[in-house]
DNA sequence: AGCACGCCGACT
DNA sequence: GTCGGCGTGCTC
């Protein structure tokens, strides 16, 4: 006897799919990329249909559910999925469940309706004894009502104070849909054609030639910073529109780059293009809206973060990944996907063109162009003719500190302020001081559940831990001597502030960090401050290297650049180089002649004196060899194998005999470790890995079902995660 | 992940 | 004697 069954990929952390009858009542209404409901063990859950196939099935158990009218995912998307699940390592059902817009897999099977909480003053005669109570409480009232999501992006975690209030009753709580703001009210800003240059015009040729072949064709798209790489994007997508086909555009973080979306709204909307944006900071509703729109088939543009990668187009033409060097792309945790390369795969399999566009272009990237299987697209010059800055390495060995800044910096600084142009401070630690440390007994203070100093915030006062967000009050004696000599040690971004506003009384001065760009659209009001020059000293964490154009800063300091070589991760030069490249680039933009000033102990560093002399090509040169000696990528390849659980002696012993089971059956791959992760303790975790490094990638693929069969014998509470190509080893 | 089953310590 | 700890196994 045989019936229409299903293999269902589950929303359950499993890796093999799971086979059902589907009952006649949904026979018609079942296609592959369906949403079902199906029973799984006592419970229900929700999967998605992946194959329809006829045979014997009376063994098995009925689909109990179909959830979607039309599939929710088509064909050429299922098999991108699928790869990437094979390719990661990791179960289909979770990875079509980082694929679809946030709720869909809930087994409670309800769409895209969100809701939470709504808070309003009432009661104004009660008044709370607290002071973070009545901080909140003031800030609701002058919003009149705010939501649980405001109200989170302005406090952290204030979940208890809010339902404290609400007990005290000076607060009502009311449920509601969460409101959807998209920014799609906001004016379209106005177009400026431009002209191309040369360069540009070759560029744009050589990808209208893979556009019309409607062949898979990969370019690196390497220029400058300022070189006109998105007036190049944007001819390219206009090609790809009139073939009748759309366009994925992937960027870093969409909050950062307000300007690129602003260009694509500029050029298309009044084309009658709807343009969709992916995102983090989009609500379940809006995603959900956005996501079923694409598939639709209305909008031909869609503008994203990382998880875009996934957008249901169904006619894909063109797929641009901005600043693909950029580490983001890589999911750092669960399915631990690499956006960049899921890109290329994607084009490959579609076929479709993919551009990936950078100023200081990744080592694989340049790999790829070296090796035939990219086209090299340059960019040299900058397109308002502005000259790249000048750089200079401050010798901190000959060279005295006045706090954290040099005598020379502190001279560029004054010449330039008095000149009335603008300056941009880089220190990439944002806080007060790193430590604090009682200077009588040398006692410091560290995170109770993970292995790091907690970082003083002045403004807050408090001590927080950068990993986990563990807080404490600072103590007004030392708890193990009683003395009173608590200091903080070393500098932050808010530090950094403080010193400028002590050393330039009459300088505005502004910080962009994370502490300072956590509520809704506060980035853009400190970047809109600089663009209307209300700010003479820009203060930030790597965040102000990204994205934006400054058009009047004359000078950018960078402080801390060898904390960023001095990290335990073979990629540190390549990061260090990138960031110093991008942030040195914001100088002079429209002016021409900037300055940079790079404080540092090591002005040997390549990866410094090539970032000084804008030498992406001299950087790739001298770093290409020592990975290639050591096998790293880009010319070998490497998993890493993360173990972790709270006992650390069985977390280290189940790595160690791991690795020696792993041993056995190795062959051409090498099996480092475990060693303790560079961060052992994390979040109350202890931390061990081992990684494994293979020239080719065949053998490291085979040698994960061995992981599989030895983690299964391991106790349960060590679990181990699977990082393939993995950018950072913490 | 859940949710069962199963086998050992402290309670009415 | 049982209530409940969490270690182990399975889900079509």
């Amino acid at each position: 006897m045989t019936s229409l069954l299903a293999d269902i990929a589950v929303n359950a952390p499993v890796r093999n799919l799971f086979s059902y009858r589907v009952p006649a009542a949904l026979a018609e209404k079942l296609r592959v990329g369906a949403r079902v409901q199906a029973p799984f063990g006592r419970r229900s859950i929700v999967g998605v249909a992946v194959r329809l196939y006829q045979g014997d099935g009376s063994e098995l158990k009925e689909l109990r559910d179909c959830l979607d009218e039309a599939p929710l995912l088509d064909d050429q998307l299922l098999r991108l999925l699928r790869w990437a699940a094979d390719y990661y390592h990791h179960p289909f059902g979770q990875v079509i469940k980082n694929a679809l817009p946030g709720g869909l897999m809930r087994s409670s099977g309800q769409t895209g309706i969100a809701t939470e909480y709504l808070y309003r003053r009432i009661n104004r005669d009660i008044c709370p004894a607290g002071r973070r109570q009545q901080q909140i409480l003031s800030w609701i009232e002058q919003q009149g009502g705010a939501a649980a999501g405001q109200i989170r992006a302005e406090f952290p975690s204030p979940t208890t104070v809010l339902k404290r209030l609400v007990e005290l009753g000076c607060l009502e709580q009311s449920e509601g849909e969460r409101l959807r703001d998209p920014f799609l009210l906001e004016p379209v800003p106005s177009d400026k054609q431009l002209t191309l240059n040369d360069a540009q015009q070759q560029a744009l040729e050589q990808m209208i030639d893979a556009l019309s072949a409607r062949r898979f064709q990969s370019f690196l798209l390497h220029g400058v910073t300022g070189s006109g790489k998105t007036e190049v994007y944007l001819r390219a997508v206009a090609d790809c529109l009139q073939q009748g086909r759309q366009a994925l555009i992937l960027v870093p973080e969409i909050s950062l780059t307000p300007q690129l979306v602003s260009r694509f709204r500029a050029r298309f909307e009044p084309l009658g293009e709807q343009i969709a944006t992916l995102h983090s900071g989009l609500s379940g509703g809006e995603r959900y809206d956005a996501w079923r729109a694409i598939s639709r088939g209305q909008v031909n543009i869609v503008i994203g973060a990382r998880s875009a990668i996934f957008a249901p187009l169904p006619q894909l033409g063109l797929i641009i990944v901005d600043e693909e060097h950029d580490g983001s792309y890589k999911q750092g945790e669960g399915f631990r996907y690499h956006a960049r390369d899921l890109a290329l795969v994607r084009g490959q399999q579609q076929p479709c063109a993919v551009v990936l566009g950078s100023a200081t272009p990744s080592l694989a990237s340049s790999y790829r162009c070296e090796q035939g299987s990219c086209t090299l697209l340059l960019l040299p010059e900058r397109v308002h003719a502005g000259a790249l800055p000048a750089v200079e390495l401050v010798d901190l060995r000959t060279e005295a500190l006045r706090g954290v800044l040099a005598e020379s910096l502190i001279t560029a600084i004054t010449t330039a302020l008095e000149q009335r142009q603008q300056v941009l401070l880089l220190l990439n630690r944002r806080g007060f001081a790193p430590f604090l440390l009682c200077t009588d007994c040398g006692t410091s203070f560290h995170c109770p559940n993970c292995e790091i100093t907690l970082t003083y915030h002045q403004r807050r006062r408090r001590m927080i831990c950068h990993y986990c967000d563990y807080q404490d009050q600072v103590p007004d004696i030392c708890p193990a001597c009683r003395g009173e000599s608590i200091t903080p040690q070393g500098a932050g971004t808010e530090r950094l502030e403080e010193d400028l506003a002590g050393l330039f009384p009459a300088a505005r001065i502004a910080r962009m960090d994370r502490d300072t760009t956590r509520t809704k659209g506060s980035h853009q009001r400190i970047v809109n401050g600089m663009m209307a020059e209300e700010v003479d000293i820009l203060v930030g964490t790597q965040m102000i290297a990204k994205g934006h154009d400054f058009p009047n800063v004359a000078l950018v300091g960078v402080l801390g650049a060898d904390s960023l070589l001095n990290l335990p991760d073979f990629r540190c030069a390549e990061r260090s180089f990138a960031l110093l490249t991008q942030v040195a680039g914001r100088a002079g933009r429209s002016l021409g002649g900037g300055k940079v000033f790079i404080q540092t102990y090591h002005p040997e560093h390549f990866s410094l004196t090539c970032a000084a002399t804008h030498d992406v090509e001299g950087f790739y040169q001298q770093e290409l060899p020592f990975r290639r000696e050591l096998g790293y990528p880009p010319c070998g390849h490497l998993v890493n194998l993360i173990f972790s659980g709270n006992n650390g002696d069985q977390v280290n012993n189940s790595a160690t005999q791991l690795a020696r089971r792993l041993q056995a059956v190795a062959g051409d791959v090498e099996i480092l470790g475990p060693s303790p992760c560079p961060l052992t303790r994390l979040r109350g975790k202890y931390r061990y890995q081992i990684l494994l490094k293979s020239p080719s990638r065949p053998p490291l693929r085979r040698l994960l079902f061995a992981v599989d069969n030895a983690a299964a014998e391991l106790p349960r509470q060590v679990a181990i995660h699977i990082d393939i190509d993995p950018l950072d080893m913490f």
